[in-house]
DNA sequence: ACAATCGTAACCTTAAGGGTTACGGTGCGT
DNA sequence: ACGCACCGTAACCCTTAAGGTTACGATTGT
């Protein structure tokens, strides 16, 4: 699995491009397929709300997707956010191979 | 993609069963490798916590893993759990096929 | 037996999702 | 052409959950 070099499509522009747009639906219309209120759905549409679970499994329903795709990009999304944004994760350091692959060892400290 | 049918494993299993028990290290040292309190770890391990983008990648960088690989895990648990405690989203209605497959349609209307 | 330390629960703060409401903009009908 | 209705979006509030700090019960070693 290799790092993602550019910014991962966002799942709302999915949405927008491969759906609303090509059926001619409103965000209103298509708010009231999924059972949400417009701005749920504006707000995704506009990179600035994510996909949760139960949004994933509406979207699996009305778009005969399986909700893990819907997931997988929310998760993407937020993966490359992180790894962009964050920098504190870059300081954990390593536990080494061959503490992580000797599995009788005694450890009794931190892992260095 | 089959649908889950027994209860996903939870991130905070593997880590516990995987890496703390095996290697014999403690919570508290565990965290502190990871950079996070004591409690936040406790929380995932004992499936109380969720696993978010930036715990991925920390574990991803102890662990010699991919960050995609616990947040997958912690996808498939989350999926799960809106699936069986959620009902709402059974209420929406999939848009027909035909319907999705004709991209020249004009629809006014909420989608039937 | 006591002291140190571990894991976990309680509490607080902060961030994010979602609904309701309100507003700007567009397009229709009169 | 003007007004009205409707759409998309922003502002506001409430609820939920994550994460840190602190506190407490349990366990272990001296």
């Amino acid at each position: 699995m290799r790092k993602m070099i550019r910014r991962p499509t966002h799942p709302g522009s999915i949405i927008k491009n491969d759906y609303l747009i090509p059926l001619s639906v409103t965000i209103k219309d298509m708010a009231k397929t999924l059972g949400i209120s417009r701005k749920t759905l504006s707000k995704i549409i506009n990179e600035r709300g994510s996909i949760t679970p139960d949004m994933a499994l509406r979207l699996s329903r009305a778009f005969d997707t399986t909700p893990a795709f819907w997931l997988n990009l929310q998760k993407n999304y937020d993966l490359w956010q992180a790894e962009t944004h964050s920098k504190e994760w870059k300081k954990v350091k390593p536990i080494p191979q061959q503490v992580l692959h000797s599995k009788e060892i005694q450890n009794s400290g931190q892992i260095v």
